[in-house]
DNA sequence: CGTACGTTTGATCTTTCTCAATAATGGTGG
DNA sequence: CCACCATTATTGAGAAAGATCAAACGTACG
């Protein structure tokens, strides 16, 4: 008799989170076929351009959402933390539009696409908290464009770090103070639309105005009033109410 | 007996090209409840923070999503044309995260929420229709955030006027080459996170440069591939070829 | 221990913004 | 139908945020 895996408990979790499912729904996830993969840094899950046939589930690890422009310079578009699921999109498209490529080594569980699909046509309350996922996820990619277009580099610096403070606390409900940023200050850069030089200056000045201290990628959060005022954030767009708590 | 209104075509064939749809199906968006509402320019047909009970869908004229920042200014995230749905997303969330308002005057169908939750519980195709808009949505916001992000405000605008050209004639696959742009620059700069003096110059230079003839707000394309290299225009974003043709 | 990568610093340059004034346009009431 | 008013478009001059270039400095890790 097979052993229950329960890698996919992270993303079972996930879904209810979003919209409540029965231990039936729950238990037809957690027996998805699935592959352990381990991923190194910088290494590609999906290319901009692929008809992948398999989904990854993230268990550990960081991985970006980006795309790359004509002249070479990349776009960060969400930064996908473990539970994340990187593919959904390609259940029902064909082509994916963008990359998905780990910041850091992880694992993942891939999940060849029709298994997940037939889940989704057995399970309607999986297909609507897969839906809802996506939804929030539409709104992560709004709020993102208005940082990038409409305020300046101080304000966007302190948003991106108040929405990664307040993501790794999901749970808690209460954002982290002290976190690890899983990601260089180029790449901070390429989320933020700025350049790498000016991404430095705004986190010394973070600094120097006692906002937060910085050791290494560790970042801590000296007033989190502050740095939610400084970063213009309020974290609605995150619906974090509309989860089943 | 009742008549059928068809004023809800419109949606119905525009979910039937993003996911083919049984004439059941059809008929049972047709006969949604609904109520016609004109809508003059500027007024808000949703706004940040409600709770709607109903869903318009845009029957005539145009739309914009957007979110204004702490200091007042504003990201347009979005351009809705004709058949567009305005708030699925709250069938599924709470609150409204973003705003939408008429860009035109314009007349909307209004569709009570939990109509919609009925139908989309009894029909499931129309559920995976509605899926499918919403991740070419996000798709579009991601390359919006790309565009405000990466590129330079000539290749922002030229970039923006493609995506518009390429849209107003899903139908045809070919590009309109003469079209009248439904916003002002201030409008525009918003769309780009530009400000509307700069939008204006950039204007006068892809006129300068033959690229675009312009006659109040009607824009003609005259050369659609001079354009499409400006604008680093690539409609992959806009799944086109997902739909069910 | 050296090497590649990431961070920091300084100097200079460019794009885009800001502010302000003028011109054109369209919609509205008379 | 016309004159008026509000909105939108255009122009110019000057300022500023952020980019670019180049170099030096740290530090993790093989």
């Amino acid at each position: 008799m097979a052993t229950v895996d329960h890698s996919l408990e992270i993303l079972a979790h996930k879904l209810d989170l979003h919209h409540r499912l029965s231990d039936d729904d729950k238990q037809a996830t957690l027996h998805l076929p699935q592959k352990i993969r381990r991923l190194e840094a910088q290494s590609y899950v999906l290319r901009e351009g692929d008809r992948p046939e398999r989904c990854a589930i993230l268990l550990d690890g960081f991985s970006v959402r980006h795309k790359l422009t004509g002249d070479g310079s990349r776009q960060i578009l969400a930064i996908n933390v473990p539970g994340d699921a990187l593919d959904f999109q390609n259940m029902f498209l064909q082509e994916s539009d963008h990359n998905v490529q780990m910041l850091t080594r992880g694992v993942v569980a891939e999940i060849p696409m029709q298994a997940l699909q037939e889940l989704v046509l057995s399970h309607s309350e999986i297909g609507r908290a897969i839906l809802i996922t996506t939804l929030i996820e539409a709104s992560i990619f709004r709020e993102w464009a208005v940082n990038i277009g409409r305020r300046d580099a101080r304000t966007r610096i302190a948003h991106l770090l108040c929405e990664f403070a307040y993501r790794l606390s999901a749970q808690t409900m209460r954002p982290e103070e002290l976190y690890e940023l899983p990601m260089t200050q180029e790449q901070l850069a390429d989320a933020t639309g700025l350049t790498a030089v000016h991404v430095n200056r705004v986190l010394q000045a973070l600094q120097r105005d006692g906002l937060i201290e910085r050791e290494r990628r560790k970042i801590r959060f000296l007033s989190w009033e502050g740095m939610r005022d400084v970063g213009d954030f309020n974290p609605r767009y995150l619906h974090a109410r509309d989860l089943a708590a």
